[in-house]
DNA sequence: TTGTAGGCGTTATCAA
DNA sequence: TTGATAACGCCTACAA
C-alpha cells in the first residue's frame, strides 16, 4: 500500500478511500491509484484490516465430527451457503467425537477472532462449561444437533424422540414385537433421545424394553454391522430394527444383506440411494439443510442483537416409506 | 494483553514471551503472568500475530465444487486432516462450478492471505490465466482433479483415460458392442478424458463411435435421468452404459429402476452402498482421500521449498466388478 | 479533496 | 532476565 501510494503520488489514507471506493476522491487521483495497483499487483490485506477494534474478521468457524458423514457436509454446505450471503467465510474443523481436539479446534478458532461459532459438540463428556470462559461476552455460539450442556446458548436440534417414536409406532403398526435398537452409544444425546423414542413408542404399545434388543457400538459402520449380526444370532431374534443414525442404518444394512430372513429395517436420517437398494429403506427424514441455515441464522442474528434469550429451533421429522419397514414378521 | 502486563507488573514483550513459552523468563514472572492471563481471559489474537511480516496466517483454502459431493468432501476431509497436523486450519468454499463465484472466492482467500491455495476449477471457461497475476510468487496453488491452464502450478490429477478405457473394455469383455457414454460436457477436462478413454477402448475393438450414444448432461443427478430416458427410447437402444462420474452413475441407475431390460452399467468413481444396490455396481474406484492427501503435501512442500518445477501426480484407478457391469447383453 | 497522527494486538530488535 | 520502541497493513478521526 505504501508503494502504491508512493508511485500514485499520493498518501495512504488516498489509497485505502480508493480501495474502498469512498466517494470523495477526485476522478484523476482514482485512476492514478488504480493504475498504481494493477502495476504493483497490490491486494488489500484482510487480515490487517479485520485488526481494527470494533471491526470484524467476517468469518465463521464450524467444528464438526467428520465432513465425509452426509449428514454434516449438508450441514456443512448449508452453512457456507448462508455465510456467502453475508460475506462471510467458513473456517471447517472435523474433531471425530475427540473432546480433546474439539477443544484444540475451537481454541484456535477463538484465537482468529472468528466471529461466531457453530459446533456439533462431541458425545462425551457431556459439558461444555469451559467454553463460557473461552468464548468471552462478544463470540457467539451456537450448538448444532446436540444442545448446550453447563452453557447458555442457541442451538437446533431435530426432533429426535418424536421421529424415533414414529418410527418405532410404524413398525409396530406392521405386527413387529421383537424390535432391536442399534445406534450409538446413549450417552451421546442424540442416541439418548432417540432410544427414548424408541421406548416410548414399545411401552406405549405394552411392550417392555429387552435389553438384549437393545445394541450401542460406536458410530461406525463396522460396530454396527456386528452388532446386527449379534441380533441375529439370538436363539429369539428381533424381527425389526431400527437404527439411530445413517451410520448404523447402512451397517445394518450391510450385516443383513444376502440374509435369508427379512427383517424390517427403520433408519433415522435419509440418505442418497436408500430407494435404489436392494432393500428400499424406509427412514425418518429431517432437513440437514436447514439445520445448517437455521443455524447460520441464529448466529448471525445474534451477531446483529446479542441480547435476547437463547433460542431453541427443532427441526421436524417425516417419516419415508420405501419398503424395508413395511415388511411384516413371519409368523 | 496491555491488561496483562499491567496486572502482572511486567512489559508486554514479557507477557508475549510467556505465551510463546520463550525460554528466558523467570519461574516467578511466568507464573505471575499466567496468573493474570488465567483472571483476564486473555487469549492470544492470531490475527494480529499473523500480520508480523515473514509470518504465516497457518491457513489453508480450499475452493470446491460442493462439499455434499461425496467426492469433494472426502477430499476436503483429507486436506483438513493433513492440514491439522501442521497446525493448520482450513477455509472451504464451493463455488458450484461458477467460474465467477469462483473468482470471488479466491480473491477472498488471497484478500485472507491464507499461504496455499488449493483448487477444484470450475469446468470453464478453462484458463485460469488471470491467476498469475492475482497469486503473486509467494502463494503457492495446487489444481485439484482438473490441471491448470494458462499457469504453472501443481496438481494431483486421477488417470481419468485409462479408467475409462478399462471401463469400456471391461464391457466389451462381455459382448457388449453399443455402449454409451453419459457424462459431463465435454469441455470439462475430466469428461473429455473420459471420453477420450471411452473412444479409445471403442476403437481398440474396431467399433465406431456412434454419437447417438454419447449423452452429455450438466452435472446433476437428474440431467442423467433424462439422458438415460432418451437412450433407452433409441430404436436401437445400447446395452450397456459408462457413466462419467458418481452423479450420473446415481442418475443412470435411477433412470433403469424398476425397467425390465437389464442393462449394463460401469460408473465412474466408487460411491458408498455400491454393493448394497439393487444393481450392485461395478466402478471405477480412485482414492479420494489420496487425492486429498496428495494436494495438501505439494502444498506444503511449495511452503517448504518454493522453486521446483511444477508437480503433476496421478492417481491410479482400480476396476471394482460388482455385478452392474458382468452382465451380457441380451442376445 | 487530500493528508497526518494514532492505534488495532502482536513480535523483533536492540538496549538495559 | 527484562523492557522500550518500532514495525506489520490498514482504518478512523481530525486537520488542512
Amino acid at each position: 500500500m505504501h508503494d502504491v501510494a508512493r508511485s500514485a503520488g499520493v498518501s495512504l489514507k488516498t489509497v485505502s478511500r480508493v480501495i474502498n471506493a469512498e466517494p470523495s476522491v477526485a476522478d484523476a487521483t482514482a485512476a492514478r491509484v488504480h493504475e498504481a495497483i494493477g502495476e504493483l499487483g497490490f491486494r488489500r490485506n484482510d487480515i490487517a484490516r479485520s485488526l481494527r477494534q470494533g471491526s470484524t474478521s467476517a468469518t465463521l468457524g464450524l467444528v464438526i465430527e467428520d465432513v465425509t458423514n452426509p449428514f454434516y457436509s449438508a450441514v456443512a454446505q448449508a452453512v457456507e451457503s448462508a455465510a456467502r450471503e453475508r460475506g462471510y467465510l467458513l473456517i471447517i474443523g472435523s474433531c471425530e467425537e475427540d473432546a480433546e481436539r474439539e477443544r484444540e479446534l475451537i481454541l484456535a478458532l477463538l484465537r482468529r477472532r472468528v466471529d461466531a461459532l457453530l459446533l456439533v459438540p462431541a458425545g462425551s463428556p457431556r459439558d461444555q462449561s469451559w467454553l463460557t470462559r473461552e468464548l468471552g461476552p462478544s463470540t457467539p455460539i451456537v450448538f448444532v444437533d446436540r444442545p448446550p450442556h453447563g452453557i447458555e446458548a442457541d442451538c437446533v436440534l431435530v426432533d429426535n424422540v418424536g421421529g424415533a417414536r414414529a418410527a418405532v409406532e410404524h413398525l409396530l403398526g406392521f405386527g413387529h414385537r421383537r424390535i432391536a435398537y442399534v445406534g450409538d452409544p446413549l450417552e451421546m444425546f442424540t442416541a439418548e433421545a432417540r432410544f427414548s423414542g424408541y421406548c416410548d413408542a414399545l411401552n406405549g404399545a405394552g411392550i417392555a424394553i429387552d435389553s438384549r434388543l437393545v445394541h450401542t457400538a460406536s458410530n461406525d459402520v463396522a460396530g454396527s454391522v456386528v452388532s446386527v449380526r449379534e441380533l441375529l444370532a439370538l436363539t429369539d431374534p428381533p424381527t425389526a430394527i431400527f437404527s439411530g443414525n445413517n451410520r448404523h442404518t447402512v451397517g445394518a444394512l450391510r450385516a443383513l444383506r444376502g440374509r435369508e430372513e427379512t427383517i424390517a429395517v427403520v433408519g433415522f436420517d435419509d440418505f442418497e440411494l436408500a430407494d435404489l437398494l436392494a432393500m428400499p429403506t424406509t427412514v425418518i427424514r429431517h432437513d440437514a439443510t436447514r439445520i445448517g441455515a437455521a443455524a447460520a441464522a441464529l448466529a448471525f442474528s445474534r451477531l446483529d442483537a446479542a441480547d435476547a434469550p437463547p433460542q431453541r429451533v427443532v427441526i421436524e421429522t417425516e417419516l419415508v416409506p420405501r419398503g424395508s419397514g413395511e415388511v411384516r414378521p413371519r409368523t
